[in-house]
RNA sequence: GGGCGAUUAGCUCAGCGGUUAGAGCGCCUGCUUUACACGCAGGAUGUCGGGGGUUCGAAUCCCUCAUCGCCCA
């Protein structure tokens, strides 16, 4: 194709097809362990393989793809480890909600294998599904080294890891209350269930004081059926209306226990209801807390379907929403139900089934986060030590706190979850070996330890499985049924993804990893987790630096979700605007705030479909396109290109701005990636190439560029300029650099100031671009003179409506002889961009000659005139002046109240007040002129 | 209840102690100008949420109130 065949406008997905194929097969996205470039890695937040990606996946990534790219450009070898996280029970209940709407199964009516089997099947479809996403989006990832948290690398670090807690005594089982969802029956983390306000009751109900006096206490609950469980009434320690009571026992109704009145001032508050409270310490978080301070036995009434068990008595075998109902109906009938009252009761529900969360007292696998006993830093502890030692940057630093208030609190980590989808947990049971059967049987084998559990038997752990009759006959070894927290695996990726347990070059040479990337929510179930088991099994921090990037809402600051329907899908952005449009809009959003907003709107395509979108991506599609453009502007005038050396100090003044603004640039660009500043950093491209290079270099350039004499240079200027914009911009815009760094190929492979170099074969490897140290004050505040006065001849074209085609030929009065050589250096410009037939530039004396009508602007030190004869309406012209005159007025009087202000002269800054007289000068200045154009209609 | 953040042009956001507060989109006027109408040229639009304070100087720092959002309990 020639290039005056170039297309008008960007054609995203021409460009994204090609040049990602040509990346993918050239290897450029393969680190290289080997090689003795340094590193820089970034290990991918596994996305859940639950569903495809969304718009902040699409911000994450591409911020992410920014970073591996520019260092990829500057030399290190970049490894972006990709992959996909299995998500345990949000997967697990997707699947099983499908089978029960398409096929009304349970997931026991197909058994642990065949569900498990569904879900891998799942896994498959939404891996791919994730993986062309990022592709689509032109991440830079590693593809040879794609990982999964449930593939045999994985497995084997989970395994490695579980072992080695477990023999260090970091891992324990132990009854504990949790959260328990009763539809998928497992254990649920805090962070996977919402509260919700529902309206409900609150019964009042007459505990009998078991003594003579026939003393009545009235106790309030939103969860009458959990009575069955109480084993106190606690009272405030301090509340004179209870003293008597304290250590007495009251009759627990429908069951036939007394229970203790206990004094507990953490629990009770006594200006709230009657001030006693009943205290069920298996079914209420605080009721725990309480029952572990006053050593109150604990009755657990559930059986993990959501039914009551045994020890319900009678309401055994009911499920707790019939008990609820028989609770009640019973004590009315003995009279012992005192009121009902509508309430709204603050209700936890599972986020994964929707169904409220009972607290469920079980035995679980857990996590040491505290110290140890002699003190030593714990777990939670030494996460906090590498942040406030500085060891671990977070971005912004505000995020740090949160992520020190959280493991402040050093609760241990629930690890046990009761799904069929995850890593099993590598421990069999055995009720009936001693401990000699097992050193027995395990003699000599260092993969396995063995403790005794807190209810009996042993606890066997093992790093590869263990048969059932392992120990002999007489024995049976049972494997635990339960799985691992989906975050235990996740916690091991940035080492698991490198080969950890094994010494791979990988770990060697890309452990700890540079930076992660990653949303907020994540801080402490993610980050702190990473932290904890990088720490223990590599004993170094998993990355130096952790990026927190901003939420995207929809405009009217709500989360996207697909529930609410305000998603944008980032294929369907792709698909409209382009992936470089994508990565642009979402890079200039990345600001320091914690949430970036995103308009959504509904577009009907012409295939029928309905989907949201944003015109925010224009923004982004704009641009590559103006890119686009000013690149084909530029090849359109390569065809004769010949490279040669250029003698900078002797280029005309314009190319000596531009190699000026290009090198800052390129130093200013680069300190906003090295600070995470992407809104900033894309900012600053777009201006630099929209507002300096196109508006106006390019226009200086045309006129040289028909000139033969001057063609060459001009040539290789532009040339490099091209080269230099296609590498800034190309971490954020991979496909249309790459376009046009293909089309550059051809007409100018080498290229470069002062010395022409050969290009690299793709921008994608291209050496990152480094300033020169060309600076040139001269040259910008020549071009600025240059600029101001072009836009004061254009305004003054606009203001008076004088037609495109008419011939103007503007006077330029320049104040200095300064003004008046820098004006002329430029005459040509002002001649072809005002647009004016011709420019007369004078340093008025005495006997200077006002033409008789004109229209005048007075710049800082010019005065631009416009002969108008014949066009001028005087009035409007005169109010014009007047209006200038009093912007003028009211800008020197803010200068001169400050200068009059002793303070200020005193305490200032000297430079601050020297600028603001040398302004004050300017003004007066400046008014003189109006004030004479004013004079002059009078 | 505790913490964090936001409040600046119609919308989305920059600006984080020093000239007349900016950008993109939108709006108005003119323009098929040989790179670009996904464009060019020009223009209008702001008691910087309210109130106090610190300072020679506050959109910017501090306090307080209000509204909205997020996180944790």
């Amino acid at each position: 194709m020639t290039t005056t065949e170039l297309p008008r406008q960007y054609d995203p997905q021409d460009a994204q097809q090609r040049f990602y194929q040509l990346w993918v097969t050239q290897g450029y996205f393969r680190a290289d362990p080997s090689s003795d470039r340094p590193p820089y890695c970034i290990v991918i937040p596994p996305p859940n393989v639950t569903g495809a990606l969304h718009l902040g996946h699409a911000l994450n990534n591409t911020l992410q793809d920014i970073l591996i790219r520019w260092r990829r450009m500057q030399g290190f070898d970049a490894l972006w480890m990709p992959g996909t996280d299995h998500a345990g029970i949000a997967t697990q209940a997707v699947v099983e909600r499908r089978l029960l709407e398409e096929e009304k199964k349970t997931r026991h009516d197909l058994g642990r294998e065949a569900l498990v089997e569904r879900i891998w099947a799942w896994k498959d479809e939404y891996e791919a599904r994730i993986l062309g996403q990022l592709r689509q989006m032109g991440c830079s990832c590693d593809w040879s080294r794609t990982r999964f948290t449930l593939d045999d690398v994985c497995s084997r670090a989970v395994r490695r890891t579980f072992f080695n807690l477990f023999r260090a005594g970091k891992i324990f089982r132990g009854q504990r209350l949790i959260n328990w969802d009763t539809q998928l029956r497992t254990a649920v983390a805090d962070d996977e269930i919402y509260y919700e306000e529902v309206p409900g009751h609150l019964w009042t109900i007459k505990y009998p004081v078991a003594d003579s006096t026939g003393e009545i206490l009235h106790i309030a609950t939103t969860r009458p059926e959990t009575m069955l469980g109480d084993t106190a009434v606690a009272v405030h320690p301090d509340d004179p209306r209870y003293q008597h009571l304290i250590g007495k026992q009251v009759q627990l109704p429908l069951t036939g226990r007394t229970i203790p009145v206990v004094a507990d001032r953490y629990l009770v508050d006594p200006s709230f209801g009657t001030g006693v409270v009943k205290v069920t310490p298996a079914h209420d978080p605080n009721d725990y807390m309480a029952g572990l301070r006053n050593r109150l036995p604990m009755i657990n009434l559930l059986n993990p379907d959501g039914t009551y068990n045994e020890h319900a008595g009678a309401y055994a075998g009911l499920d707790r929403i019939v008990v609820r109902k028989r609770v009640v109906k019973d004590l009315d009938a003995q009279g012992l139900l005192e009121r009902t009252d509508s309430y709204l009761v603050r209700l936890n529900h599972s986020d994964r089934s929707k169904t409220p969360i009972e607290p469920y007292l079980s035995d679980q696998w857990f996590v040491r986060m505290a110290d140890e006993a002699d003190g030593a830093p714990g777990f939670a502890q030494q996460a906090m030590d590498v942040v406030t030692s500085g060891r671990m940057k977070i971005h912004p630093e505000r995020y740090a706190r949160s992520y020190l208030d959280w493991l402040g609190e050093k609760r241990d980590w629930c690890i046990s979850r009761q799904l069929w989808w995850g890593h099993r947990i590598p421990i069999w049971h055995c009720a009936t070996a001693t401990e000699a059967d097992l050193a027995r049987a395990f003699a000599g084998r260092d993969d396995i330890a063995w403790r005794p559990g807190e209810s009996g038997g042993w606890l066997v752990c093992a790093q590869t499985d263990l048969a059932g009759d392992e120990l002999g006959p007489g024995h049976t070894l049972v494997q635990d049924p339960d799985v691992l927290d989906t975050w235990f695996s996740s916690a091991l990726w940035p080492h698991s993804t490198l080969g950890w347990p094994e010494s791979t070059p990988e770990l060697a040479k890309y452990y700890p990893t540079s930076v992660l990337s990653t949303a907020r929510d994540i801080i402490t179930l993610w980050v702190a987790r990473m932290v904890i088991f990088g720490l223990f099994n590599c004993n170094d921090i998993p990355f130096r630096d952790v990026y927190i990037h901003p939420v995207i809402q929809d405009g009217h600051g709500r989360r996207m979700s697909k529930t609410a329907g305000n998603g944008l899908d980032p294929v369907d952005i792709i698909e409209i605007y382009g992936a470089d449009a994508l990565r642009f809009t979402l890079a200039a959003g990345a600001t320091e705030t914690q949430d970036t907003r995103i308009p959504v709107e509904k577009l009907k395509l012409s295939d029928g479909r309905t989907i949201n979108t944003s015109d925010r991506f224009e923004q982004g599609r704009n641009f590559a396109n103006k890119f686009w453009n000013a690149a084909r502007f530029a090849m359109m005038n390569l065809e004769d290109y010949e490279p040669a050396g250029v003698d900078i100090a002797s280029l005309p003044i314009e190319d000596r701005w531009i190699i000026d603004g290009l090198d800052r640039t390129i130093a200013e660009f680069t300190a906003d990636l090295e600070s995470f500043a992407f809104a900033e950093a894309a900012r600053r491209l777009r201006d630099f190439t929209w507002g300096n290079f196109c508006d106006w270099y390019v226009e200086f350039a045309k006129g040289r560029l028909r000139d033969p004499s001057a063609r060459p240079a001009a040539q290789r200027v532009l040339a490099a300029l091209l080269d230099g914009l296609c590498r800034l911009l190309h971490p954020i815009m991979p496909f249309v650099t790459e376009q046009v760094w293909q089309g550059l190929a051809s007409l100018a492979p080498s290229r470069g100031l002062p010395e022409p170099t050969p290009a690299e074969p793709s921008v994608c490897i291209a050496g990152w671009p480094r300033p020169i140290g060309w600076t040139d004050d001269d040259a910008r505040r020549t071009v600025d003179q240059w600029c101001e006065a072009i836009k004061a001849i254009r305004n003054l074209r606009a203001e008076r409506n004088v037609p495109r085609e008419a011939k103007v030929e503007p006077i330029i009065l320049a104040t200095t002889d300064r003004a008046e050589g820098m004006l002329r250096l430029g005459e040509r410009y002002l001649r072809s961009l005002g647009p004016a037939e011709s420019i007369a530039i004078v340093r008025p004396s005495g006997d200077f000659q006002r033409p008789a009508e004109c229209a005048v602007a007075v710049l800082a030190d010019a005065e631009v005139l416009i002969p108008l004869a014949g066009l001028i309406d005087r009035e409007a012209e005169q109010a014009r002046h007047r209006k200038t005159l009093a912007d003028i007025d009211r800008q020197i009087t803010g200068h001169r109240t400050k200068l009059g202000n002793a303070s200020f002269v005193e305490r200032a800054p000297a430079e601050v007040v020297e600028q603001t007289r040398a302004r004050l000068a300017e003004l007066e200045a400046q008014r003189e002129t109006v004030l004479g154009l004013v004079g002059d209609a009078l």
